[in-house]
DNA sequence: CGCCTACCTTACTATGAGTAGGTTACTTCC
DNA sequence: GGAAGTAACCTACTCATAGTAAGGTAGGCG
């Protein structure tokens, strides 16, 4: 299936040889899609090799180790994730606007490359792992830029809060984004509306903001 | 350090034999504690079986696999943590104490029971696996009664918001459960206050009560 | 040309998941 | 008490896979 590399079908293993660089990029491409598929546990280090093209001892010079892979893996799709939703910002006339932006990128993402944010998802495999301060460090940076945003609209000095408040955020689109996958029903322009009904007008509101709303309903 | 269960210092080895429901116990509470100590990955059956003080077969006759034990285990909790918000909330003479209690019975769980919560959060090891759904019906628990109780301050007919915020509302709050442990000054106290501040007031609202800084109220 | 370096391989070890098949203690019923 | 049955338990394997040691080969450069 996979036409790794080589000579197509000319007999001899007459591999190819290529700049790290290269290499390294096809092993990270192949690595998410065989993480994201099978699962963290459920892959062999023998098949993404084999997938490749080149031999396991290659894997290993170039990531260290099995967490290594996946670590790399997760941080170049969540710098793609991260780039996506603060380009989605950028314009905006106003921080309501610059987090509705951001959140239906972030939805647009996830439904468009479900590859990449069933990868993401992996993270949890690093629990006890030394690397998970390292994944903690790498979400940090989508949260850090959350924080600043929400910090207008929360107290003076509500450092800690905006922080809290940001990773809130996260950690609500994150399960929502589970729970659409479940329901194919619900479209990115829906999930944002959810999402900015309860973070923004908040539950008190809701309910007496009930009977007026009722935009985008926005179907494909 | 662990005295298993044997005749404690006499010699041989002689295992006292015991009733499966009791052994079943057993193995459970020492799978929570190796598991939320060193992770799925990096936890051997082997260690768990000498740990309780029996050999590596009993475990696959009781739980069938590494990944049923882990299930077990993560039922187990979840069972617990379900049965703890569900007290608190009892006896609240509105919903948004209900919403309160409940948050601030979760926080004290997490800061508590922090194996069982460590243990929680080793879910994601089942993604692309057969059991991952039997996961989400575990959770959906949970969610299913936050949606019951979401649901009174939603436009009626609401279902499908209602569980949507339902899942964000779990969401935030494990998501800022993981960030509390790296911040120790917070207290469930004020992690319970924080998330009150965002899922109940609104972002929108929240900026009025304080004297804003920046620009443009947006709204309507 | 011949050597040097970076890319790449074959062929191992070690560990840990899962199993086949037998053994031992406790219960039951005569 | 003792035979018979069963539930708890074990030893001793197989097999897959993470990780490694040691060496081969292309191609650039003196």
């Amino acid at each position: 299936m996979t036409v790794t590399n080589n000579s197509p079908n000319e007999r001899g293993p007459r591999r190819k040889r290529m700049p790290r660089a290269q290499r390294e990029r096809q092993m990270l491409d192949v690595a998410v899609q065989v993480f994201a598929q099978r699962g963290y546990v459920a892959t062999s280090m023998d098949e993404i090799a084999e997938r490749v093209g080149v031999s396991k001892p290659m894997l290993y010079e170039y990531f260290n180790s099995k967490e290594g892979l996946l670590l790399a893996a997760i941080r170049d799709a969540r710098n793609e994730l991260r780039l996506v939703t603060e380009q989605a910002t950028v314009g905006a006339t106003s921080g309501k606007e610059a987090l509705e932006r951001g959140l239906l990128a972030f939805f647009r993402f996830i439904d468009g490359r479900k590859e990449a944010w069933s990868l993401l998802r992996q993270e949890m495999a690093f629990i006890g792992s030394s690397a998970s301060e390292e994944v903690e460090a790498i979400r940090e940076q989508q949260t850090a830029l959350n924080a600043k945003l929400l910090q207008a609209y929360l107290p003076i000095g509500a450092q800690r809060e905006a922080e809290a408040a940001a990773e809130m955020l996260v950690g609500a689109c994150e399960r929502i984004a589970v729970w659409c996958e479940r329901h194919d029903d619900i479209t990115p322009e829906l999930a944002t509306q959810y999402t900015m009904n309860l973070i923004w007008d908040g539950l008190a509101n809701r309910q007496a903001a009930a009977e007026s709303t009722q935009k985008l309903p926005t179907t494909r």
